[in-house]
DNA sequence: ACTCGATCGGGAACCGGTTCCAGGGGTTAC
DNA sequence: GTAACCCCTGGAACCGGTTCCCGATCGAGT
């Protein structure tokens, strides 16, 4: 292992016309610099990023709070960050937060906080204000994706307004008996993604005067939580409903695959729409209102690296509700009046 | 932000009567410790890691080099390593490797080099002899999964014999028209897994005095890429085979959803089987191979955890085989003679 | 009483870079 | 001719901890 001074050695320069000449701040003559560059590749030399961070107080690393790795949407939203990452010249440094309240103290306390990271991006976490009170005070920039999060810019899909359009499509095609097949009310995620989107649902009912008591049902946000809820929704034909909401598209594919398997077809006599434009929607010809989620990693990793560069400007504190695409496919189609 | 020092004067002793108090290595009383970390808990303190890994050489930081995170087995055994390393105190600094080279050398030369991580996990990445002696001649620890890397420790399932048993259990039941969908057999990932598998397959075949020159069809690894092969092998009743070993679970969910479309009776017509035991195997009675990639992830970082404990023993280069059990379920029977 | 070892605390070097500051030389402007 | 720059370089301080080394204290053993 060489360090910095060897280099300078074999070039014939000081330990800082080498530091200038290779990190390219301050003035070198171009034939110095290619002297050292020289003296460098020679030795293999490659700086060490824990001295440099000491000393500039930058560690080109950023921290990824997440709650799922193994979700489609954690996963995209994951990759994107990564590749966007990446391409700046930075490392992640990936925090699984299950709901563990323990374990979530100490991912911030300990880990966080020990300058290792210049900043943090939340996935589906709502911040406490003490956690941004903290992390803000130690002037770590901020993004949030998946929601709100007060007093620091975030992005999201709007929930709400999203299951509104999708409960519309469907009314718009004539069915009266719809549910919505979604996640639990009580034991949400952060943010109340379930809620909202149960909210929008009912919110479009109410307007279309469709308002029924019986309008929900709970399912995991998975392939087999759709699955589940699919098999007993659609079990006793009397009380079938004609078309279904989906909380996410993993859930509709279940609502699918058990559809087929009661041999109720699709979408004859059930029509189904979903929301995120999993790949597998498209396989299966499933309507959903598609969001990108890799895109919006990459969007917050902008937004967060703004904010490293202009770390003298104030956290610009703004929500980007970003648009989804009513994707029509052949999972939804007028009702049958039978 | 407080520093060492500042928690020393305020508690009235020296910086390094603090950093022992803290760090917990020396001797120090139990009076001035408890002196020490009164002052520290009034300060806010933390230690910067920074400072720290400069002059330990140590980072608590973990490289973990990975080609996908939205594949369920890939996702698994990230969540197991992200687990375990929170639990031992390390981060883990995330690396997607795609098939592009260079950002490949990118990550090798300027990410890992720099002392940023002390050690390497990488997940079904065939680390080349160089890539190998690169980064153990930076003393950094290594340990592969998915497949066997020279001299270095690794774990893995053992695909041909898995694939091998999978296809013996569908000889078992009486069938003869059996055949593979699995991965691309050019373009491979690391380690020929897809070919392993195959082989696996061709063994028993052979072994029966079954083999056949039409045995093999090809699907991306994922539900969509089964969905696909399915419905181009089931189409054709009279070459339609009896029995199908896939590649993985996500391709037999997706021959299974395929089959199910195209009224092709589970186990009545068809066979599945398949290797992993995802969830949705299980949703769907499939039966399967199983392994469990998150154990996988958590045993690799603990033989890390090992070699980097006992940096002076040479890095015990031995491969380890990991079990993988026959879990019969609904998507398997005999065979029926028309 | 004296030695010995264990325990405790402080001073200072050190990890490997970055950056401030001072100074020398060359150019242009007045 | 010299003042005012810009360009280039080296010396030295500094980032914030850890650890080596040394001296002091104290109890126990002989």
């Amino acid at each position: 292992m060489s360090i910095l001074a060897d280099v300078a050695r074999i070039a014939g320069v000081s330990k800082s016309t080498a530091s200038r000449a290779l990190s390219g701040r301050g003035y070198v003559s171009t034939d110095t610099r290619r002297k050292v560059e020289a003296a460098a590749s020679e030795l293999g030399y490659v700086v060490s990023s824990t001295a440099a961070s000491l000393v500039t107080g930058r560690t080109r690393n950023v921290g990824v709070v997440i709650p799922y790795i193994n979700r489609w949407y954690f996963a995209e939203v994951l990759e994107g960050i990564e590749a966007a990452l990446i391409r700046a010249g930075y490392d992640l440094t990936l925090y699984r937060l299950s709901t563990d309240h323990d374990l979530r103290r100490r991912v911030f306390d300990y880990f966080l906080v020990r300058k290792r990271v210049d900043a943090v991006i939340a996935v589906t976490i709502a911040l406490s204000p003490h956690e941004v009170e903290m992390l803000q005070a130690l002037g770590k920039p901020l993004v949030a994706i998946g929601g709100r999060v007060a007093g620091i810019p975030s992005l999201s899909i709007d929930d709400v307004e999203t299951s509104r359009l999708a409960t519309e499509h469907l009314i718009s095609l004539g069915h009266e008996r719809i549910i919505h097949v979604g996640g639990d009310q009580e034991e949400q995620m952060d943010f109340r993604v379930h809620s909202q989107r149960y909210t929008g649902f009912q919110r479009a009912m109410e307007a279309a005067g469709l308002s029924n008591a019986d309008d929900f049902r709970e399912a995991e946000f998975s392939i087999s939580g759709g699955y589940a809820a699919g098999l007993a929704v659609l079990g006793d034909p009397r009380t079938r409903p004609t078309a279904i909401f989906a909380g996410c598209d993993e859930i509709a594919v279940g609502i699918m695959i058990a559809a087929r398997q009661l041999g109720i077809g699709v979408p004859h006599d059930l029509s189904i729409i979903g929301i995120d434009d999993h790949p597998l929607a498209e396989t299966l010809g499933i309507t959903t209102l598609a969001q990108r989620p890799g895109a919006q990693g990459g969007r917050a990793v902008e937004l967060l690296l703004e904010q490293i560069d202009h770390s003298d400007a104030p956290a610009p504190d703004e929500h980007l509700l970003l648009p989804t695409g009513l994707t029509v496919r052949s999972s939804t189609g007028p009702v049958r009046t039978s």
